[in-house]
RNA sequence: GCUGAAGUGGUGGAAUUGGUAGACACGUUGGACUUAAAAUCCAAUGUCCUUUGGGACGUACGGGUUCAAGUCCCGUCUUCAGUACCA
């Protein structure tokens, strides 16, 4: 009987499902453990090998732990909202909801032939309306709440309606927009219930307001600080610009200390907790108000540096700050004006790509420095940034290298304000233990006294305040977008409603096209059917709307990260239709005990859903305030990409050519001149020998990497043949060279097979001394100034290095698959696949079956087990729990492997020893482990089988092969009863023939013994 | 620049509290079986020197601690990831 894996693997697949093997109870005598892994987006590509790393951990851990005895929750689903089935959308007219359909399908066959052990009975999809009610019925929840500084936790607006009704809002410390005004308990009940809608919109969790956004016009939407890359969207990497637009926004900045110091109570990777902790960005400083001189107002700034006020010189407004237009003087209002219009011009990108170039404008006004009462002039300048702190800095040249420099050249004094410190390079920013001068009351003081100082005289002339500021914004809540959750929101004289809870969910409408409207509207505004009639409480059609009784609904519509912001609770109970989770569910599951996902959500949705769950606490409705107790984040398996380079070679002074003993001329590094390789170079040679991205051979000389500026990528090869030829792939007709798309004429390509010959480029002259192939792709001349190359990177279709599980799965099996992407490496590091790897591990399984079967059936016997079997079995029982315990699978397959080799050895056949083997290997390999485990007799699921427990007696030894060391490097071994005392080993070892020829008479200084371990002669 | 992680054979990677560096695989080479190929099995495989026995050198680089360092300490370099005029 051969291991037929497609037959076992499909048979077992089948019983899984029929017998709702991985069905969790939420009633259960055993305690619980929920593993989850972060839910794919269902994209149309489907999956590659890369993408079930994650989860195929996630499953050998909640296999684990079932073994174990724990009530395991081990659910999957889908992220579905999103923008590429949009994009497909409005491209070819087919409705999201169709592609998404069809892509979940393939994600669900895939992930099926992994054998995981998912219980698909409580799959949640967020584009799901019976889901996606309840992502309404939290936005809902946000919008009815407010953060109450004092009690730091959100608490019901209501709450906030009653305080402002009796004492008006000037003893509330809620986190809110800073404009707001000071009203009285009069003042508020006198205000019309328009104006008090606009008051509490300022105080909600989530609120309308004009802010700038980043606007992606190829997108058609905003997107997130998180959702940019390098000043492009992440997703199809398109420009990005600012822009002012009425959204919806989440006060996610009220969370911000308790984001931070939650850091310090769940087990993630410190990578991770660090990025959380930049993005939060706390810093802790003052606010310092300074009066303008001829003017009313004043001008706020914040500075982590209060002990240096003394050393202020000058101050530098943001060119967008309010106050720059009313304190200009009419002599510098020409230059301030251009200054402005020139900074708004440029893009985000630019001001980030250009930090060097100082630039800045007096304003001719002057403020008072609140100490020294000294008049101090006021600049702008692009260097402070509108969008952080009050968009105004205090500077202090001598303290800051920013505003040193601005000083420099400005030539603006720069009074130094550290005792024994030369600031006549650059400014002094450690804050260390040095003594502050020139500063009248802090004078003698370090940075940390000062500072406290400094902010108690501010407080006391009221000039200012100790402050935390933090770097995280409110997020931007809204999209212009078709394919996301549709708010529930309606508008009476432009302020938003929430329809009530029992109307939900508002489901999306349908419309004709996918695009914004001509008036530029989001695509919502072409549903016909989209208007909110409040005495049937339904959605009616537009033409409807009257103003009095129908009014129009919302457009925009959530972001992706709405959905999977609170998913993880919604497995809990995920057809509950009362509640988006029972409490006695949550109370029963809690949190997520084992989170694995990747790294690249670290900043984005881990930071939001810890946000909503700690909201979630906040109103009553979850237990914990954390979501996921352990974190662990998968590298990523990397694909392996073929290019074809153009190569380039600098030779500099050819007197200089060196002759190598194989006679091959040689260009020594110092000898580069710049030549770019033409085939003429090489006329002697007529034709390379060899070229590699490293060097290139001819068959008179060698030039090697020094010499050569190759890797200037042409293209992105299909693949690379075995030999070396890069085939080039025409995937769009488009062929990718020197970072430039370059079309090609596609008449002159062979389309039908996507391979494009390159005899048929010849009207591109840059191939003209390319490798040609005929029409089988087989080589039948060899250019000069081309070579290929491979290099490892994310894998991806549009990189045509994607490999696809299901050929893996089909030609070596899941469990050889599940095995292989273990034995690749640490869970958590990044890791190149490398198909050919893949038979180590089939081979192991085959050898695993054929300690079980042989050509005459079952092989295993009721014989008694050796001591040697009983070893075996219980040093992998050991190692393997241990590895588990520590997601360290990759030695655990190393482990079985050893395992399997000892036993066949061994010709072990004894079921004592076998079947608790079994079960070790089922999370790993679970078809196998099935399949072996019924052939064994068992009728139940190896899934019920306790894990073996490890029996230490069994791997006591008598003797040891002591490592004999002199002068600390190993020299032979020595076996010795391991009973003997550090003098008994000593003289076994001395009077060792070996150790005396070691010695050759010599008498050694000393001997180091530790028994057990190692013997070090010294001498 | 800052923060975090990491540098070990041709490759992926192993190495408890410092105690036999390179486990386990891939690849390569040689051999067996076969008409042949595939599959399978056996052997060798860090580098260099050596007739065998064996020896020298080896965990990015330079120092140090120790009987003993991939592991601990100091310094340097490189790579990857994140982040960036954050006051």
């Amino acid at each position: 009987m051969m291991y037929n894996f497609n037959e076992i693997e499909a048979k077992w697949q089948k019983y899984w499902a029929e017998q709702q093997t991985f069905k969790a109870e939420n009633n259960s005598t055993k305690p619980k453990y929920y593993v989850l892994d972060m839910f794919p987006y269902p994209s149309g590509a489907g999956l590659h090998v890369g993408h079930p790393l994650g989860y195929i951990a996630s499953d050998i851990y909640a296999r684990f732990k079932r073994h174990k005895g724990f009530n395991v929750l081990h659910p999957q689903g889908y992220d579905s909202f999103g923008l590429p089935a949009e994009q497909y959308a409005i491209q070819t007219g087919q409705h999201p909801a169709i592609t998404t359909e069809a892509n979940i399908k393939t994600y669900r066959r895939q992930l099926d032939q992994m054998g995981f052990s998912f219980d698909w009975s409580r799959e949640v999809r967020t584009s799901s309306p019976d889901y996606y009610k309840w992502t309404q019925w939290i936005f809902i929840q946000l919008f009815n709440s407010w953060y109450n500084n004092s009690s730091n936790k959100a608490e019901s607006i209501d709450t906030l309606v009653d305080v402002f009704s009796k004492e008006g809002n000037s003893n509330v410390d809620a986190v809110c927009d800073a404009a707001i005004p000071v009203f009285s308990a009069d003042e508020w009940n006198s205000f019309p219930s328009d104006r008090q809608q606009q008051l509490l919109l300022q105080y909600r969790l989530t609120y309308l307001a004009e802010t700038e956004v980043n606007w992606c016009p190829e997108l058609g939407t905003v997107l997130a600080n998180d959702e940019i890359v390098n000043g492009v969207s992440e997703r199809g990497g398109y420009p990005v610009i600012r822009k002012k637009m009425t959204q919806w926004s989440m006060r996610i900045s009220a969370y911000a200390e308790r984001l931070l110091q939650g850091l310090d109570t769940i087990d993630w990777t410190d990578a991770l907790k660090e990025s959380q902790r930049n993005w939060i960005g706390k810093s802790v400083g003052a606010t310092v108000v300074f009066d303008l001189i001829d003017h009313d107002s004043t001008i706020e700034v914040f500075t982590t540096r209060p002990d240096t006020i003394f050393g202020v010189s000058f101050m530098t407004l943001a060119p967008e700050h309010e106050l720059v237009h009313q304190i200009t003087t009419p002599a510098q209002k020409s230059l301030v004006d251009a200054y402005v219009l020139a900074t708004a011009k440029r893009s985000e990108r630019e001001r980030m790509a250009d930090v060097k170039t100082i630039s800045g404008v007096f304003t001719g006004a002057y403020a008072e420095h609140p100490f020294t009462k000294k008049a101090v002039p006021v600049w702008i300048g692009d260097y402070v940034l509108a969008g952080y702190g009050t968009g105004a800095v205090m500077a202090v040249p001598c303290g800051d290298q920013r505003d040193y420099d601005f000083a420099k050249h400005f030539n603006i004094e720069i009074p130094n304000i550290f005792e024994g410190i030369d600031i006549s390079n650059e400014a002094f920013t450690d804050k260390g233990t040095t003594i502050i001068a020139n500063s009248d009351f802090l004078n003698g003081l370090e940075y940390k006294e000062a500072s406290k100082r400094a902010i108690e005289a501010l407080e006391a002339k009221n000039h200012g305040l100790g402050k935390i500021n933090y770097r995280l914004r409110d997020a931007v809540f809204s999209r212009q977008r078709y394919w996301g959750e549709p708010f529930p929101v309606y508008y009476i004289n432009g302020l938003p409603q929430m329809i009530a809870a029992e109307h939900l969910p508002i489901c999306l409408p349908e419309v004709e096209k996918y695009l914004p409207t001509e008036e530029g509207e989001p695509p919502l505004g072409r549903a016909e059917v989209w208007a909110w009639d409040t005495t049937l409480n339904t959605v009616v059609e537009n033409h409807k709307i009257d103003h009095k009784t129908i009014f129009p609904l919302e457009l925009n519509t959530m972001p992706g990260w709405a959905g999977s912001s609170w998913y993880f609770n919604r497995y809990m109970d995920p057809h509950n239709t009362t509640e988006f989770a029972s409490s006695e569910a949550l109370n029963y599951w809690k949190e997520v005990d084992l989170y694995i996902g990747g790294s690249e959500h670290a900043t984005g949705h881990l930071l939001y859903a810890r946000f909503w769950q700690k909201f979630l606490f906040d109103l009553g409705v979850v237990p914990v305030d954390e979501f996921a107790k352990k974190l662990i984040n998968q590298g990523m398996i990397l694909g392996n990409s073929a290019f074809v380079y153009r190569v380039n070679l600098k030779i500099i002074n050819k007197s200089k050519i060196d002759i190598d003993d194989k006679g091959n001329q040689r260009y020594p590094l110092d000898a580069l001149e710049e030549v770019t390789v033409r085939s003429n170079v090489f006329a002697s040679n007529k034709f390379l020998e060899s070229i590699t991205k490293n060097s290139i051979s001819t068959s008179n000389s060698v030039f090697t990497a020094q010499n050569l500026e190759i890797s200037e990528v042409l293209m992105r090869a299909f693949k690379i043949d075995d030999k070396g030829i890069g085939l080039v792939k025409d995937h769009s007709h488009l062929l990718w060279i020197s970072y430039d798309p370059i079309r090609i004429d596609v008449n002159n390509v062979d389309a039908s097979d996507r391979i494009i010959d390159f005899k048929k480029l010849q009207s591109w002259k840059e191939f003209d001394n390319a490798n040609f192939l005929d029409d089988q792709g087989v080589l039948i001349k060899e250019g000069g100034e081309f070579t290929t190359g491979r290099e490892v990177e994310k894998m991806s279709k549009s990189k045509y290095n994607v490999v696809n599980p299901d050929d893996i799965i089909s030609d070596y099996g899941a469990d050889s698959l599940r095995l292989y992407e273990m034995f690749l490496g640490p869970l958590e590091q990044y890791k190149p696949w490398n198909t050919s790897g893949i038979t180590g591990v089939h081979n192991f399984l085959k050898k695993l079956w054929k300690l079980y079967i042989g050509q005459d059936g079952l092989k295993v016997t009721e014989a008694e087990p050796s001591k040697d079997h009983l070893k075996t079995l219980h040093k992998t029982i050991k190692k393997v729990t241990e590895d588990i315990e520590n997601f360290s699978f990759n030695t655990s397959v190393s482990t079985f492997m050893i395992a399997v080799n000892e036993l066949t050895a061994q010709g072990c056949t004894s079921k004592t020893i076998l079947e608790p083997l079994l079960v070790l290997i089922a999370p790993y390999a679970p078809h196998i482990a099935e399949e072996l485990w019924e052939q064994l007799g068992h009728i139940e699921s190896i899934t019920t089988a306790e894990f073996p427990e490890f029996d230490a007696s069994h791997l006591v030894e008598s003797v040891k092969a002591y490592p004999i060391s002199f002068n600390g490097k190993m020299r032979f071994t020595l076996e010795l009863p391991l009973d003997l005392s550090k003098e008994e080993i000593e003289a076994a070892v001395m009077r060792n023939e070996k150790t005396l020829a070691q010695l050759e008479g010599r008498v050694p200084k000393k001997v180091i013994v530790v028994p057990g371990k190692i013997v070090n002669i010294v001498g």
